[in-house]
RNA sequence: GGUCGCUUGGCUCAGUUGGUUAGAGCGUCUCGUUUACAUCGAGAAGGUCGGGGGUUCGAAUCCCUCAGCGACCACCA
């Protein structure tokens, strides 16, 4: 052995071991396992590469996989990749446009696809690769990909499932459009970001209304202010007032709505029921004409008058000017702060329009469920205990999320991803997994939202709708380990998809991982210069050294500050461990007979040892992973290393040597020392393993009884 | 505006049924070049656990209140 461990010689090696040993397939574990565990990964993106989020998800899922596959478990994690349908796409039209000037619709539907699915090719192996770095015992044998043929399946069965219980409808209403990449956006996709405008005060009639987007103002025909408010007392429901307006004279409704807010303003608010989610419910509230004012490239419509085919950002200075000459403005806030909405892809500016889509309804009652609804559903998931959610207090933020949940939009204008499996010729409508057989249909040009597909992912992997044995065995999942970031997003639809379709929970239990962040506690961007990158520092400290920075620290759900330090700081950990290897290994040899009274040193770590492992255990059962990796860190170097290891030395005038009744004592701690800090730095110890000589893989030795 | 969280030695953080002198890593200081390891060892300094009040025989841990920070959610025109 040399004297110090040097991760690079042996990582590599150790994981093709592991990989052709079979034994990251349940199917191939030696002896009799009853008891299952399974975890899905939550699918990076397939284009993506490694970050340190990544590297905390796979460090967590992997401790927790390896540490029940040695307790004797029938035990799976499985692998795959997302296809991230807008990122990707995006990504793809944006080298299409840098290079060769086209946009997708030059080169048509088939061209893209093909295009995307070359770039996909290209750059999946590399995540892999590197999800395999960081020393995951993942079953790629059952590798999913959210595109791939079954995965498909199960998303056209879930459609159709749906579409026949009532819960998918098509319908008009108001969505998040993103005028730059052209399709709506789900609520939750959406970041607000905060922005300083001016904020007009316009004289509209006898009333002074009030906004920030004078540009959306053409249309508004109906003036809304409070039944109880006072000062329009005079003015009844209903009432006509003729007024003058941008392009000229326009007759006015008033309507009275508990919407307007006596204390904002005027308490009098003019109403844009096509761009803006409260005046839509208010003018359907009251059945009022709704009138599209922008279309879906950001240009003014003809409603606009001489204004008509301009961009939005270029005309509102010109509308302002206009009715300043027209002397309706009355007062300008210039610096007023308001948030406005974005799409958090990267996407542009949010401007909600109505349109045709496709919807779950998340209200409906079904009967094969007990006349629950989905929102029903998915908070029984959580009431019953069915699934459980550590750490706990997100189980308040999961209810309330359900609460505010509107319908969910599910159809998206881009061409990447799982395609509607709706037909329309005429007025007719077929909704199937495979398409009519008859000439004159033609399919809904949009694909499903990412998450709809993501939503299945607990079972899709498993083969669902297919009665599977893996169906059978692993479903619901034992866990479900991801950031807490994407509660919403994809936690709270995964459980809804599962209730509904296989009336059972997706996984028994959600561990949230907190965000790594850097050491003074910002988000790691390329703009500040301070993104770690997990792959350099595997280089540089070995996988065991990062994923133990990752772990140590890190109690569930709170973010994590990680610094280079604390990974070299575990470096030196996996070369003690190496050398108190040495140690144990050349003790054999030098051993000396001069027993004095040592008795209790004896005694001592043993019963340490086992203290440390009952508490290990303990704490990886209640998914304390980080009490347990520190426990194991400070038995193996404070007690066994320095204060065990330094007694059992003897010395006989120029002679060292290891006190003889200690050796065995020595070879049965080290051993298993390296059992339970196998799930947590699992290279160094099965190198070490390897080189005391065992046969077997330390992979697949039984944890410690307890 | 609503909800939730955080505030423990210089820095980063543990501490879930309230119980003896409050822990770790990094950093700092002193000493040590003994063949497992200098990616090391021995030792040390450093905290009224954000402020105040309360419950209790006893509180970092429970309750109230104040202050600072942060996150998420929300339709302020």
């Amino acid at each position: 052995m040399d004297k110090t461990y040097n991760h690079k010689l042996y990582e590599e090696k150790i994981y093709k071991k592991w990989e052709t040993s079979g034994y990251f397939n349940p199917d191939n574990l030696p002896g009799e396992r009853k008891e299952t565990f399974s975890i899905v990964l939550p699918p990076p993106n397939v284009t993506g590469t490694l970050h340190l989020g990544h590297a905390a998800m796979l460090a967590v899922e992997d401790i927790l996989v390896r540490y029940n596959r040695m307790q004797g478990k029938k035990t799976v994690w499985i692998p795959g990749t997302d296809s991230a349908a807008i990122a990707t796409q995006s990504k793809v039209e944006s080298v299409l446009y840098k290079e060769e000037g086209k946009t997708r619709h030059d080169i048509g539907r088939t061209e893209l696809m093909n295009r995307i699915e070359a770039f996909i090719k290209d750059s999946e192996s590399t995540i892999i690769s590197q999800v395999k770095r960081m020393g995951s015992s993942l079953d790629w044998s059952r590798y999913a990909y959210t595109l791939d043929g079954t995965r498909y399946k199960a998303v056209m069965e879930a459609f159709v499932r749906m579409y026949k219980a009532g819960l998918i409808y098509r319908g008009n209403r108001i969505v998040n459009w993103d005028p730059q990449f052209q399709t709506t956006v789900a609520d939750d996709e959406i970041e607000y970001k905060e922005q300083i405008d001016p904020f007009y005060y316009f004289k509209y009639g006898p009333f002074t209304i009030g906004t920030v987007r004078p540009e959306t103002k053409f249309g508004d025909k109906y003036v809304v202010m409070h039944p109880d408010d006072k000062r329009y007392k005079k003015y009844k429901h209903g009432d006509k007032i003729k007024l003058e307006w941008i392009n000229g004279p326009l007759t006015a409704t008033i309507i009275k709505d508990t919407a307007a807010d006596p204390e904002v303003g005027s308490g009098v608010m003019t109403i844009t029921p096509s761009h803006s989610f409260v005046d839509f419910e208010i003018a359907k509230r009251h059945n009022l004409d709704i009138e599209q004012v922008i279309d879906e490239k950001g240009l003014l419509l003809p409603i606009a008058g001489e204004f008509a085919g301009q961009h939005i950002k270029k005309a509102r200075p010109l509308i302002v000017e206009k009715l300043k000459q027209k002397g309706l403005i009355e007062k300008v806030d210039e610096k007023y702060i308001h948030k406005i909405a974005i799409n958090y892809r990267g996407g542009g500016t949010i401007e909600p329009q109505i349109k045709l889509q496709w919807w779950v309804d998340v209200n409906k009652e079904i009967p094969e469920r007990d006349n629950k609804s989905l929102k029903d559903l998915m908070r029984e998931a959580i009431k019953s205990g069915a699934t459980k959610i550590t750490p706990s207090r997100f189980e308040k933020t999961y209810y309330h999320w359900i609460d505010n949940l509107r319908d969910w939009c599910i159809s998206r204008q881009i061409w990447f991803g799982h395609r509607i499996p709706v037909w329309y010729k005429g007025e007719e409508i077929f909704v199937g997994t495979e398409a009519p057989k008859e000439k004159g249909w033609e399919q809904d040009p949009d694909t499903l939202d990412t998450w709809f597909s993501s939503g299945l992912w607990t079972f899709s992997t498993l083969g669902w709708p297919e009665q599977t044995e893996d169906l059978k065995n692993f479903h619901p999942t034992s866990l479900l380990e991801t950031g807490y970031d994407i509660l919403f997003f994809w936690v709270a639809r995964m459980i809804l998809m599962s209730s509904f379709l296989l009336g059972e929970v997706p996984f028994k239990q959600v561990y949230l991982h907190g965000l790594v962040r850097d050491n003074q506690g910002r988000k790691m961007s390329k703009s500040l210069g301070n993104i770690i990158n997990p792959v350099d520092m595997i280089d540089k400290y070995g996988a065991d050294a990062v994923r133990m920075s990752l772990i140590i620290g890190a109690a569930p759900g709170n973010d994590i500050k990680l610094s280079e330090d604390r990974i070299r700081g575990y470096r030196n950990f996996a070369n003690k461990v190496w050398n108190i290897t040495r140690f144990v290994t050349e003790s054999e040899s030098i051993n000396t007979k001069s027993d004095k009274s040592v008795k209790t040193d004896d005694e001592w770590i043993l019963e340490e040892l086992k203290k440390t492992t009952l508490s290990v255990t303990k704490n990886l059962d209640k998914f304390k992973l980080n009490e347990a990796a520190e426990e194991i860190y400070d038995f193996v170097w404070h007690k066994f290393a320095d204060i065990y290891i330094e007694k059992t030395k003897t010395k006989d005038g120029d002679n060292f040597g290891v006190r003889e009744s200690a050796v065995p004592i020595l070879q049965q701690v080290l051993e298993q020392s390296l059992k339970i800090l196998h799930p947590f730095m699992p290279f160094v110890t099965e190198q070490i393993w390897h080189e005391m000589e065992n046969d077997d893989l330390l992979l697949i030795t039984a944890w410690p009884k307890v």
